[in-house]
DNA sequence: CGCTTTTAGTTGTAGCGTAAATCATTCCGT
DNA sequence: ACGGAATGATTTACGCTACAACTAAAAGCG
């Protein structure tokens, strides 16, 4: 599953969207904040991600013209990441696609039993390897 | 899941072991084969992983003396893959730690009808990703 | 206040994975 | 038996991620 689940949600958004599953989470997770808006070490917090690999990318996707960076008046150090237009777009564009995918290739193979089963069961794993949990179980994707 | 569960687990591995969990993966499919040697396409498909991949991580690993690769006299284009005594005492000293690690972080926060129920939607979501299951859900790992 | 520590974020680098190109060998139809 | 297709494997180039080093600003504290 570890191997092959990635795998699979990478290939259709990467051949869809020209997106990572990373990339397309943080559009997402940004398209779902107040003024689709926030500092980067919330949104890194939102994506379970380094602050690191989340300024690569970032860097990489405002240069296309997703994201725009600009300063916090409030606090000199930190910057606000946002979604642009074009950005807000391409989300609404891609999100369907992959909805799709992932209902296709794990949803529709359980019934209404095995869902609940799992939800529980992913609670439970998630709950452990991630103790202070800013992953919000509910609703994320 | 996705996206936490692979960090942890390879950040174990590479901790104590300095193997990826890919490679580690594959150590462990070649101890299993008769007379510890297959062939790449073999390797490759008990991975599932491509074959360049797996030529990419034989060659590191054979560079470190873990692998030795030898042509197959049977079939000149084919290339046996074997471990090295060096890499089996590698595979049984780093074991131990490993299926620790995913007994703690997976397997001891569920209670034995989770267990059963996760093996069953594992199953059935597998049996989509991967309809000519190579992956045997036998006894790998 | 001044000095250290912590927080916020970026940058550089090295390593791993994917995809595409390549090469050698074997299979297969006629 | 011969030429094209398929198979087995490697190599190359490039993109993404992790890790470490670094800069800058704010907090803490005596």
């Amino acid at each position: 599953m570890i191997e092959l689940l990635p795998g699979t949600l990478d290939s259709q958004l990467q051949r869809d969207t020209e997106f990572t599953h990373f990339e397309y989470f943080t559009l997402a997770m940004l398209s779902e904040a107040p003024e689709r808006k926030l500092r980067m070490t919330a949104l890194s917090g939102a994506t379970n991600s380094s602050l690191a690999r989340l300024s690569h990318v970032i860097a990489r996707l405002e240069a296309k013209g997703f994201f725009a960076r600009t300063p916090c008046p409030e606090d000199r150090r930190a910057t606000n990441a946002s979604l642009t237009d074009q950005g807000w777009q391409k989300v609404v564009a891609s999100a369907p696609g992959h909805v799709a995918t992932v209902r296709d290739s794990v949803i529709d193979v359980l019934d209404a039993g095995d869902v609940a089963d799992l939800d529980r069961i992913m609670g439970r794993i998630l709950s452990r390897l991630y103790p202070t949990n800013r992953l919000r179980s509910w609703g994320v994707e």
